[in-house]
RNA sequence: GGCGGCGUACCCAAGUGGUUAAGGGAGCAGUCUGCAAAACUGCCAUUCAGCGGUUCAAAUCCGCUCGCCGCCUCCA
């Protein structure tokens, strides 16, 4: 089956086949602008677009991944001047910040991260450019681009200027020859900073950063370009304008990606409303292959909705998953070999439709389901493994039993690969669960052997207290053939 | 006003022309347990907002109605 992608341009699934008629893919999406704390909804972007570049390493192509940094724009020399530090130094400590929240979100670093302020001589050059030919003109020591000369401008967000202009609430600036010509750049007012150019000390207006390090880091012509949908336009609209007035090649990228966006508790994030979910208080609270998986629950396209529960609910199957994967090593095998799986498999399948990576999820727990079924069938029929060096030849019956939890595994380890999630291993991930709680765990072993000397004493009213008393603390104790043994609280009231 | 999208069980969410409508969470029952918890198993949508139409066949295509949302201004 071949990759299918929704292209925002066409408003169609479309083949994917890379501009090149090869391998190569050159991939370019929009990354923050460093003002502030990255939220939730950066996350999901950069999430969705880390499981698409690398599934399309995985199918074999070879990506080339640009994400930008913005580093100068209006809301950042705002803040800074607030905050009374300079804009470059403010800039620097939220790029810092994301790449920790990337980090620790586990999203794959991009083979390239330019940043607007290091690509000023490729901007200045590419407005130089469309003033030579006529896309853009000076006024004022600002420059502009006009809209109305390119006879295409509105393809992709389905805007038609003149319906534009009518309703248009864009400020009325005297300089423009037309108020929905947008700035290149704009000459510098004191104190703000400034590079220089022929048009005198200014810096890049927004939408051009973008273009000028797409084409400089990529090419002329590239074969995705994604971002949040809100970016459609006016921002994607213009890059395309401009960079193709300026290359004269068209289409300036051949599939359009946009990621939907996150509410919380069904409104729209925003600082107004008060309700910006920063991804280092999300990834306090949360285990960070939960929060992936909540993001990667719902198809990239679709609005997702945030709750208190919707993180928790993606812990409780995760917990699942993995104890699953525990019993099966467990149980079954210390030396499972992961055999490479053919194609056509349901999880390959989910992934070529658009990247439907709830598709994927829900095929990997259908698998977890069938590999509890297949150890409870096994064991009730007397196929229960043993270890390799007591049984060198399995029966028949528990050969048949491994090969398909093989075969499970495999699929699960495949689309880790590219989810970036269900790749951890059981110890690893009850491990990292076990630090999330506020009781220290010296505390909570002492009270685990007084309960116990309790219960051996049948003083179960004691006994019943410490097991409550910790819950109400967010530890719940089990007490297992082995022993007692403690987690986080996994189920929420 | 213009452009675009959505409405699938208690909640979240796949499926977009053809076997019994994935999966997760919650709930209920069973196994287990001192009792629990966890885990596992089983159950949980004759039906896909409503109404018409196309078709041998529709949640899936078309039309209308109702409801919700995004963009058009900075925004992932």
């Amino acid at each position: 089956m071949t990759l299918k992608i929704y292209n925002s341009l066409t408003r169609k699934k479309e083949d994917f086949s890379p501009i090149g008629n090869g391998k190569d893919v050159l991939m370019y999406v929009c990354g923050p602008t460093v003002y502030a704390l990255s939220h939730i909804g950066h996350a999901r972007s950069a999430v969705a677009f880390d499981v698409i570049y690398r599934y399309l390493s995985h199918k074999g192509y070879k990506v080339k991944y640009a994400r930008n940094y913005t580093d100068v724009d209006d809301k950042i020399i705002n803040r800074a001047s607030e905050e009374g530090v300079d804009a470059k130094e403010l800039a620097e400590r939220y790029i810092r910040a994301f790449d920790a929240d990337m980090d620790a979100l586990g999203v794959a670093v991009p083979d390239v991260r330019p940043k607007a302020t290091e690509t000023i001589g490729k901007i200045i050059e590419l407005t130089q450019s469309l003033i030579a030919k006529k896309y853009a003109y000076q006024s004022n020591g600002d420059v502009f681009y006009s809209v109305r000369l390119k006879k295409d401008y509105g393809k992709l967000s389905g805007k038609n200027i003149d319906e534009l202009e009518a309703g248009a609430r864009v400020d009325v600036n005297e300089d423009k020859l037309d108020p929905l010509d947008f700035a290149l750049w704009k000459a510098a007012k004191p104190g703000e900073p400034a590079w220089d150019s022929p048009w005198g000390p200014g810096r890049p207006g927004w939408h051009v950063e973008c273009s000028a390090m797409c084409l400089s880091h990529l090419g002329d012509a590239i074969d995705i370009h994604g971002g949040g949908r809100d970016l459609i336009f006016p921002h994607h609209e213009n890059e395309i304008a401009q960079s193709e007035a300026a290359t004269g090649k068209t289409p300036f990228a051949k599939y359009w990606l946009h990621n939907g966006f996150v509410n919380v508790a069904k409104e729209k994030m925003s600082k107004s409303v008060g309700n910006v979910l920063n991804i280092r208080d999300v990834l306090q609270a949360h285990d960070k292959e939960a929060v992936r998986l909540f993001l990667l629950g719902s198809h990239y396209r679709s609005p997702l909705d945030y709750t208190k529960d919707s993180i928790k609910e993606a812990e409780a199957a995760l917990e699942r998953f993995y104890k699953t994967i525990q019993r099966i090593e467990e149980e079954w095998t210390a030396d499972i070999i992961v055999p490479a799986l053919q194609r056509g498999n349901a999880v390959i399948d989910a992934m070529d439709d658009d990247f439907n990576t709830a598709g994927v999820i829900g095929a990997v727990f259908k698998e977890i389901n069938r590999a509890n079924k297949l150890m409870d069938e096994a064991t009730d029929s007397g196929y229960k493994r043993q270890p390799a060096t007591v049984l060198p030849s399995p029966p028949r019956g528990e050969g048949r039993v491994r090969g398909k939890l093989e075969t499970i595994r495999a699929l699960c380890k495949e689309a880790s690969s590219f989810l970036g999630v269900f790749g951890s291993t059981p110890e690893e991930f009850f491990k990292r669960r076990k630090t999330q709680t506020d009781v220290s765990p010296e505390e909570i072993e002492r009270l685990i052997e007084e309960r116990n000397t309790a219960r051996r004493g049948k003083d179960f009213k004691k006994a019943d207290s410490i097991r409550t008393e910790l819950l109400e603390k967010g530890v719940a104790l089990e007490d297992t053939p082995k022993g007692t043994t403690w987690g986080v609280k996994r189920r929420f009231p």
